[in-house]
DNA sequence: CCCTTATGTCAATGCGCGTTGACTTACCCG
DNA sequence: CGGGTAAGTCAACGCGCATTGACATAAGGG
């Protein structure tokens, strides 16, 4: 739980109230919760406690635990800096990752573990269709350049999510000799993808 | 099958008393339900009727929930048949699998899918490690070949998994065009990291 | 053939969950 | 500065869950 508070990082002032603030915190505390713990095991006094609030405030504000998902769903997997990723340090530059341990912290890592979790869930997957679809894999397929059609953007979140689980099965980062094989071979897997250019 | 025999059990007429048959239909229809829903949506319950037999069972001959599920972890992921796969033909297969829906009742899919769901769960994530280097990356690396490090059986794993989740998130197979160009490309991924002979 | 025991059934218990409605408190406008 | 209302608190509800122990019954050896 303190993790998760600093993961946060909602945590701090003494609370005056404001109801856009306590729906702002409760809404950034849901996206935390839901991309660690997944939909089922997230519970709504989890997700009060970390945001310190109520639970009776959800739904209230959000009319129900899957109203509150829907609206972290969106506000996860929306607005990303994609056009900000540099094409030449991509490929080595998700292989470190990788080969490190997982960081919660990390936007991107926060965005797909989001995603993988809510893919796993019968309850949740039916939500993602449209959302991957519009937020995703058109957008990695704009920074691709690809005008014909989207499936090297498939085939690149496929990758990008397979290394993801991975990382989450391994549980720690790798070291030395095994650590350099791999992001070589990572990276060369990324770039034959990705392309020149 | 047998499974479904099972299920559908009220008709199967002269039921007999065999605790070890019976503990096998509860063991085969966890494997099955766990794949499927993942470890906290699955109920005792629904493993109990799945399997024609009685809840109270399960505590007393798996010892409980998470006692049933180790058992149907090892058991899903035991022995498998790695050295029947033909090497020139894997990566084809693979990509003409992934381009399709899922289907639970391929054993590869089924013993993957419980993989994955039992990676996004932090209760069963760390019973994974041992049994995952052990039974699947230790057989891969011995069917690649590697004599050095097993960074490869790594790699080849974390694509497989990605491409098995973007199956999940898609839904749907993939028709016309589109379908061709994806085989392709998973192709060339998957024997890019296979590497010749 | 009956009696013991393994095997299966069933009702009950306690727990955590999402949700509701009544209550209290802080804020702000008049 | 006082009252009205938005904001937050709290207790309670119904529900489904895993687990338990008491009970019923089939099976098979003496």
């Amino acid at each position: 739980m303190t993790e998760l508070a600093q993961a946060a990082g909602v945590l701090a002032p003494p609370r005056r109230r404001d109801a856009a603030a306590t729906r702002a915190a409760i809404l950034e505390a849901a996206k935390t919760a839901f991309a660690v713990t997944g939909y089922d095991r997230t519970s709504l006094r989890d997700i009060a406690a970390l945001a310190g609030s109520d639970v009776a405030l959800i739904p209230r504000y959000f009319g129900g635990k899957e109203g509150l998902f829907t609206e972290a769903l969106k506000a996860t997997i929306a607005p990303d800096r994609l056009r900000d990723w540099d094409r030449r340090r991509f490929a080595r530059d998700v292989a470190e990752m990788m080969a490190g341990a997982a960081d919660i912290a990390d936007p991107r890592t926060r965005t797909f573990q989001f995603l993988l979790q809510a893919a796993t869930s019968p309850t949740t997957a039916p939500l993602l269709g449209r959302a991957v679809q519009e937020r995703f894999l058109a957008p990695i397929r704009d920074w691709l350049g690809d005008t014909a059609g989207q499936e090297r953007a498939r085939v690149l979140a496929a990758i990008y999510i397979g290394f993801l689980v991975e990382r989450l099965i391994r549980g720690a980062a790798l070291e030395g000799a095994e650590r350099t094989a791999f992001i070589e071979r990572v990276t060369a897997v990324i770039e034959g993808v990705i392309g020149p250019e």
